[in-house]
DNA sequence: AATGATATGTTATACTATTACATTTTCAAA
DNA sequence: TTTGAAAATGTAATAGTATAACATATCATT
């Protein structure tokens, strides 16, 4: 069983070119912030960027296990929680997986779309300041953390595959 | 462990007629969508309503194996798609718990904001047309079905209790 | 080298959700 | 009003997701 799909944005791109980039990205922003860029860690974030999928951390466990890295269920989710902290993955609540980062500028707010048909999913960004998510929350008197923005639909291609 | 909370708008208002009046809307709603509002809806539908938080699945299905309804767990899980499907429960993507919907309109697209001090979950509304989602969304030519906004933070009360 | 903090590995368990199938209830057509 | 199909319920079994607790190992400083 697999639900989780694609991440390609829904273009064609060079996935060697952006996998290798985002590791810099990765290692520079841990020797900057003083984290460690650990070998299981570092395994995480590759199998996640080369898969270019939303994968469970099941899927991701996998993976380790074949290669002689821990076998249990923490050990997926230690990793995946560290880059999630650090902005480089993040988990789709509505899939329960989890997703490696493609626009890693700091202060993005991504909004993920899932499409049922190809269950592909694309990360797009919002502009935090200029949406109803934080003006329903600001006049709440709310102040937001962490914000959550998923939609499920149907993705360009799948549109013109399904009539109606 | 209970980790829901509550879903009062962090307002205090007058909860046994939010609970009559909206039952009375899902009465009007089956009636007019020929749906069936059997015992084991109406009555999830109540607990939601009464309890006024945001209840896992597990939880509503301890109330009803005490009331003498089924007691495995699809009993409850289809009576909460059920309302699920009929808008009048949401699904809290980040807690996996379920509440009853406090703005009964159609057409509405709920934001929960979730407080991480008091665990209340409060529903505001955002205005579908003015969202910067929907703008990534339509950007991207992606057909939205289902949206889901989440945000996590600190409601007013626990941002006085809380010095930082 | 000693020490404290961080990270890893494992066991066990808790929590969330669905599949499959038997039984009952409902509703409408004959 | 019977009856037959569809919908709803009940249960057992199992799948999928996630964390607590604790032992061991590694790292970064003294």
């Amino acid at each position: 069983m697999n639900k989780q799909g694609d991440t390609t944005s829904f273009r064609a791109h060079k996935h060697a070119h952006c996998v290798t980039s985002a590791l810099q990205a990765a290692e520079s922003l841990c020797a900057q912030k003083k984290l460690r860029l650990t070998p299981v860690r570092r395994r995480v974030l590759e199998v996640l960027l080369e898969r270019h999928r939303a994968m469970g951390a099941y899927d991701v466990l996998d993976r380790l296990r074949a290669e002689g890295f821990g076998s249990q269920p923490p050990v997926a989710y230690r990793a995946l929680d560290f880059w999630v902290g650090a902005g480089l993955v993040h988990k789709v609540q509505k899939l329960n997986a989890f997703v490696a980062c493609t626009h890693p500028s700091s202060g993005h707010q991504p909004v993920f779309m899932i499409c049922r048909g190809c269950d592909t999913v694309a990360e797009g960004t919002a502009d935090p300041a200029d949406s109803a998510v934080e003006r329903a929350a600001s006049a709440a008197g709310f102040r937001i953390e962490t914000t959550v923005r998923e939609v499920e639909g149907l993705c360009p291609k799948c549109q013109k595959a399904t009539p109606q």
